[in-house]
DNA sequence: CAGTAATCGTTTGCCAAGCTAACTACCACC
DNA sequence: GGTGGTAGTTAGCTTGGCAAACGATTACTG
């Protein structure tokens, strides 16, 4: 628990990277065999929710260089559940949308996606899922650049 | 949005997962060029903490499979950052530790390393860092298996 | 309007982190 | 003293991540 009153930013980013760290890792591990990675479905669902992206767009929202995302993108349409499309106006860019057979595996992986999770959650106090809740919108605007 | 007094634990794992997986990427790419990564420089600090460990104790506290652990003690080794010791009683194991050269290294890098996050925290209220410092309490019960 | 500068994305090449499966070496136990 | 379990490593593979360099295209500027 925090003490009243301080909390030393030094080493509150030491437990923070500390518990995000390990916790990824738990994450990442927990994933459905033979199935999206983690960065796969992170992408997938930042298309779900824009309908559709330019590379560039996805890799900041991603947090990811360009050619990181070129390699996820590369992998999603290897399996046909994302294409690419040309610009309409721009000859540089590109537009990403996902397939038909993309928006469908989101779906079906969406719900399974955060079960591990899901789970400890569940265990934990009422008090406790607000405290994540709220430390959550926090860290995402701290992740934010 | 969840309902006033409730959180939906499903609701929270796709918001924590996310929030996890963009700082993490942060983090991971803020460290200092040339140097330590995120995972060599957390194993470093597991074995400051403990003083010695086994690289299955090691595993086991980064969350990680022992081939993982075997790896990057391999690479602090070849840096002699970490030594390698013979069990006193028990010739499976092995024991490892932090050379002076290591704990000189993680001194060092033990102030630079959170300087990234650091600087976001400051910019935070206080209420939201005793936020955050009770979420990473938890958040660390959650990745404790 | 021609030439230069900036932008977007990919390619290339590299390395770290992760895993599983299989193997070796050792301990423990009956 | 063999048999089964445990610790760690090796081998082999995949993904994720980066920087640097490059091609293509757009935008600016004189």
């Amino acid at each position: 628990m925090a003490e009243r009153g301080t909390v030393d930013p030094r080493e509150l980013a030491v437990a923070l990277r500390d518990a995000i760290t390990r916790l990824n890792r738990r994450v990442r591990q927990a994933r459905p065999v033979g199935d999206l990675t983690v960065a796969q479905l992170s992408a997938l669902t930042s298309l779900e929710l824009a309908g559709t992206l330019t590379p560039g767009e996805l890799a900041d929202q991603e947090r990811v260089r360009p050619p990181t995302m070129t390699k996820i993108i590369a992998r999603l349409a290897e399996r046909d559940l994302v294409e690419r499309r040309p610009h309409p106006t721009d000859g540089r860019q590109a537009i990403i949308a996902a397939t038909a057979e993309g928006r469908a595996v989101y779906a079906r992986f969406a719900q399974v996606r955060d079960e591990w999770l899901t789970g400890r959650l569940v265990e934990l106090t009422e008090g406790e899922r607000e405290t994540l809740g709220a430390a959550a919108a926090i860290l995402r605007r701290v992740a934010r650049d």
